[in-house]
Formats: structure tokens, sequence, C-alpha cells
DNA sequence: GGGGCCTTTTGTAACGTTCCATTTTGGAAT
DNA sequence: ATTCCAAAATGGAACGTTACAAAAGGCCCC
């Protein structure tokens, strides 16, 4: 009866015996019509079945219910955990989300924008890879709003949430000394992202205030569980073990840990580890990790709030945001025993 | 100069002396187009910095280059991992993907299929909770093609991407049979999913055809770390444990075994622990988990070309693909000790 | 030079909405 | 009754693109 085709809303028009304008109007400013009309619609729209078409809306509205989240790296949780919650803050509010994986590629990083561009997202959440993209001389030079997450900005050139690692860091450095560790190796690498080098900065500044007589030193590795296996198997070519090592990053910490473990290095009466995420399954290892919990889903929530709120608004003022992550001190680190 | 706006098509077909069907036909059909024009509309494009929009596009031409794929349960890498196979397949082919997460939520659900709808995808990928939403007597009911991942329908209704979670099941069994346990149970809740209920089969299989003198018994747990670990706590309380234990997902493994290594029981010494799935880190636990890996990407990467094939002939008879899982035999099972 | 035919280019009408200016409606006030 | 006014409803144009039919251009052959 239909042709097949999918009912226009000049079809419910003509069902409820109404222009087109009124099932509009009662699709977007339902106040203005009147209550008997309002319902025939409704009914018209029930019985045929309805659903309004987002690109004809888009087209002529100018405005698009979607938003943009370009993450840096599918394969660690914690980017799940976030863009869990990005995805809970904005579906509430009947936005789509578009999300992409850069990994870490410059490549992929522009594939996805112009992906971004030709939908004409409402706006961007993003995870910088290269925080220059979208600044020119601390000035943000996207058309649409954007939030980054896990970054900051000087100046605040965009309005970003993140987390404050060099807290973090030193806290985690904190809980070593407290213990008695002297000797300790921070395994990550500083170079690959501005909040890992902010968490060395912070056990750096731990250090600086303990006093003296602390050996510390970094070992480069990638930020993966591969990455720690292998920083693990460089630090046992040695004639000696630090009696304590901070992972970068919580699957460096699996990696070492399992490397460790597999040599009869046992932990932590040998050796305390502490990692630094806090990944759902972190406190379920063996032995559970001493941890940095950071509150990625947070983090996620917040960007998402901030990035609706510049939306609705285009002049609020939404400053940037830092959350504070917080030690879990579990099994993975205590006292320092004799040496081997 | 443009006034602020974005260019159109008109803009650039003025810039390059052309009429706007040509610039389209360049960015459509550019074997239509004479060299020299083409390069001209190109360069137009390249100065003005003109990008397509996506709904003017999709409006006029009825075909959108977006794809719906909906997962069940955010939480659970697996469903990562299927994304992640999704997701590289279908940038390559310049698609886009709406993610959304069911959440095993019938509610949630709907709200996705309904943004599907409004955004008229070319296609769904889906894992279904409830696959009757989706079939009605055997026949698809859907308007946009649908692959069902991790799942499959009676008489092929829907094409589907799956496992063979019986073949599954019985070589985790066998696995324990040849080991020489005769005293296993099976952590998990087969109502929850068919793919479960499937790996229980294969256990079953494994038993009936393992000879006599095998105790077998289900413990229902939910399918979560927490879950493992209340099933664990259920099985101490017990006079004795089973010599072995088959956990639905390694989720499961991963509580079971962290209860049991609180309360001092040895794995794999004491009691065996074989999980199913092989998550990324499943190999890097203590002890490295025993496990039937799944294929998840390929899931993901098959269910992306499966749907590619169909939207781009919808009389193609795409058979469905159902890709064989294999044990990873790793350090949480061994023979059977002397009991506690 | 003209006719036929294939290739390239173009003008114009959609696609399904929402915006806006205008008309209609229905009371309240006179 | 008539006038006035706000509220409600409408008609028609526009959003930026592609489809389609029709026009123009090129080429070859007679």
């Amino acid at each position: 009866m239909n042709n097949g085709r999918r009912p226009t809303v000049r079809d419910v028009a003509r069902e409820a015996g109404v222009s087109p304008a009124t099932v509009s109007n009662v699709l977007n400013y339902p106040h203005r019509v009147k209550p008997a009309k309002l319902a025939a619609v409704q009914d018209a729209i029930q019985k045929l079945d309805y659903v309004p078409s987002e690109s004809a809306r888009h087209l002529r509205s100018g405005r698009s219910h979607t938003i943009g989240l370009l993450l840096l790296d599918a394969w660690n949780p914690s980017f799940g955990d976030m863009a869990r919650g990005v995805e809970d803050v904005l579906t509430q509010d009947n936005w789509t989300l578009i999300i992409g994986n850069s990994d870490r590629s410059v490549e992929r990083e522009k594939t996805y924008l112009s992906v971004f561009e030709e939908r004409q997202v409402a706006g961007i959440i993003f995870v910088p890879k290269d925080p220059s993209k979208f600044t020119n001389g601390n000035v943000l030079v996207s058309p649409v709003p954007v939030v980054a997450m896990d970054a900051t900005f000087p100046q605040d050139a965009i309005p970003s949430v993140s987390i404050d690692d060099v807290a973090g860091g030193e806290s985690a450095m904190q809980h070593l000394l407290d213990l008695g560790h002297r000797d300790v190796v921070f395994i990550g690498d500083p170079a690959e992202a501005d909040p890992i080098q902010d968490r060395l900065d912070g056990v750096k500044r731990a250090i600086n205030s303990g006093g003296a007589g602390i050996n510390f030193e970094v070992v480069k590795s990638p930020l993966s569980i591969e990455g720690g296996v292998q920083a693990a198997e460089g630090l046992l070519k040695r004639k000696e073990l630090p009696t304590a090592i901070i992972a970068a990053i919580d699957l460096i910490a699996l990696g070492a840990i399992q490397k460790f473990q597999n040599v009869g290095v046992k932990i932590p009466e040998q050796l305390s580890i502490c990692g630094y995420d806090d990944m759902s399954f972190s406190s379920r290892l063996a032995p559970p990790l001493t941890t940095v919990h950071r509150p990625h889903y947070d983090m996620g929530r917040v960007a998402a709030q901030l990035l609706t709120a510049v939306i609705n608004d285009p002049d609020s003022q939404t400053a940037s945001q830092r959350l504070v992550p917080s030690l879990a001190i579990r099994s993975s680190t205590r006292k320092p025993g004799s040496r081997g």
C-alpha cells in the first residue's frame, strides 16, 4: 500500500489529517500543538510505524545527533572503560556515537577525523596522540566542539578531562618508600604519552622529598604485556634485582609478574611490584595487584558531560577537570626482604 | 568569502568551471569524466577544502555508509575483540560503524535498533540476546541485511558466524579425562546463552564417550569474575572438592582461581581449572590458564565480510560460517594428585 | 560536409525533513 | 455582533547531494 517505501512525514500527515509541518512540530515541539491533534498524529505514527530519517533531519536542520569518539588503543582495556563512560552518558541524551581507534597511527587518526567531518558530528571527544592536530598556537582549530580525554593543553586551549598522574605516581612511590624500599625501577616509556611522563615525574618528586640513598632507574619498555615480559627479562640478566618495581601501566606489571614468577622470583616476597591503572581484573591477579586506580569510566562520563554542555551552550565557560587517582594497596607489594 | 559556510558541491563546481553534476561524477564515478576536468575538479576540492555531506548523499542516493554493530556485554573483553575484527574490515571499505551495547537488556537492545533504523544503516551485525527479535517463524524480518555473531539460527534464517563450542567443550573435557580426572564440575549458566549451552553439551558428549565412573556436575553461576568467586565459595563449603573445574568463560575461571588460591588451594596441584575464551591476558595469569581459544577477532572479521558481501549483492547466497576453537594447554591443569 | 554513434557534460527534479512567514482558529473583550 | 489577539496550523522553500534524461562534443565513415 505504501509501495514498500518507508512512510514519510507526509504519509503520517495524510493519515492524521494534518499538514506535514504539524507532524514535524509534534516530533520536535510537542508543546506547540494542541492535545487533540497531537494524539492523532501520534496514533498515525504508531499505525504507520513511522521512523524519522536522521539524514533528512540533519540536512535540513543542520543539527546532527552524532558525536565522534576517537580512542588511541583498542587493545588496552582502559579505553574500553572510557568508552563505556562516554556511551552511558550520551545515550541518555539520545546521542549516537561513532567510535574510532587510531591505534596510535596518525594515518588512522586522519581517516577518522575526516569521517567525523563528513558526518558533521556535533562534537568530538578524543584521546590525542598528537595534540598539535587540534591546536594552532594554543587555538583550537576544529569547526565543532572538542573535548580531550586523558590529556591537558597549555592554557586550556581545549577543554579536557584528565587524571592527576603526578599525584598518582607520587603516591605509588611514597608507598614503596614507606615500606622501606630503596632500590626501585620504573618500567615504561615516558616518551610515549604525557600521562606516562607525569607518572614518572610524580615518582621522582617522591624520591626527591624522600631523602638520600635511594637507587632509582627507568627501564624503557613498550606499553604492553609483552613490554613487561621483555623488561623483566632484561632485569633478570643483572647481578641484582631491585627490591621494587613501578610499572607505568598494569599490563606491563602483568607481563613482568608472569616472567618473574616463571623463573621462581616470588612476588611480593622477593620483589614488590606496583602497577598503574587498576584494570577490572587487576585485583584478581595472583597476587592481587597493588596499583594506582585511575577512574577511567568516570573520565569518560565527565568528558561526555563537558562536551554536551559546550554543545548546548557554546559560550559556556566549561573548565577542564582533573580527576584524582587513588592508590589501591593489595598484595603485590610489601616490605623488602632479604635478597636472593 | 564563502560566508563561513562549508563549501558545497556547487562551490566546487564554480571554482572548477564545471557543473555540479560533474563534481558529483568525479566523486562517485571518476571513470566517467575526462582526465582534464577530473584534475580540475580535484584541485578545486583541495583548494576549497571540500568535504561532502554524508547526510545529503544518503538522503538523495538512499545508500548509507553506516553499519550498526550491536554487542551484548561491553565488560567482557571478548566483545572488544569481536568489535575490533569488525572494525578492521569495515573501515577498509570505508564504512562507518555505530556500536551499541545492549548489556543483555532488551530495553537497550530496542533503543539501539531504533537508532539503527533512524540512521537507515546499510546493515546490522549483532550478537543476539533474544534471537526471536529478528525472526518470525524462521523468516528474517529486518529491512536491512543482518548477520548474527556468536549464534546460529534454525535453517540458517539469518546468516551467521559462530564458533563450534560443542567441539570446544568436548576437547576441554577430553583433555581433563586424558589427564585422569573423574570428578569434574562445570561452572556457568547454560541458560544464559546458546554458546554456553553448547559448551556444556560438548562436555557431556566427552563424558558419555569416556566410559563409566565419571562424576560430573553443573554449578550455576553468573558469567562474570564475581560469579566465579561465588561458585568457588560454594564448592569450598563441601566436604570434598572436585579434582577439576571447567569454567564456562575465562572470567569465571579467573574469579574461581583467585578464591581458591586465597584459601590455600593450590592450582593445578590440588585442583585443575580449565577456562573457555582465551582472553588476551589469560596466558599471563598465574598459573597461565589452560583454556579453549575462541577466535573472536576472526569472528568479527568474518561477520563483517559476510555482511558486506550481502550488501553488495543481496542475492548472494552467503552461507553461515562456523569457526573452530582450539584447546590451549597451559599450566592450570595437570594430573589429579592426592586429595587434601 | 553530413549523418550516425558513443562519450562526456549538463540542467533539473527529487530525497524527507524543518524553518519561516503567513493564514486560520477560537476565545475574550468591547 | 464585531474587533482584536495570541495560539495553532499550514504552504512552500530550502538543506546538499545524486539520478535521470537530455544536450553537447568528438570521432569515424561514407
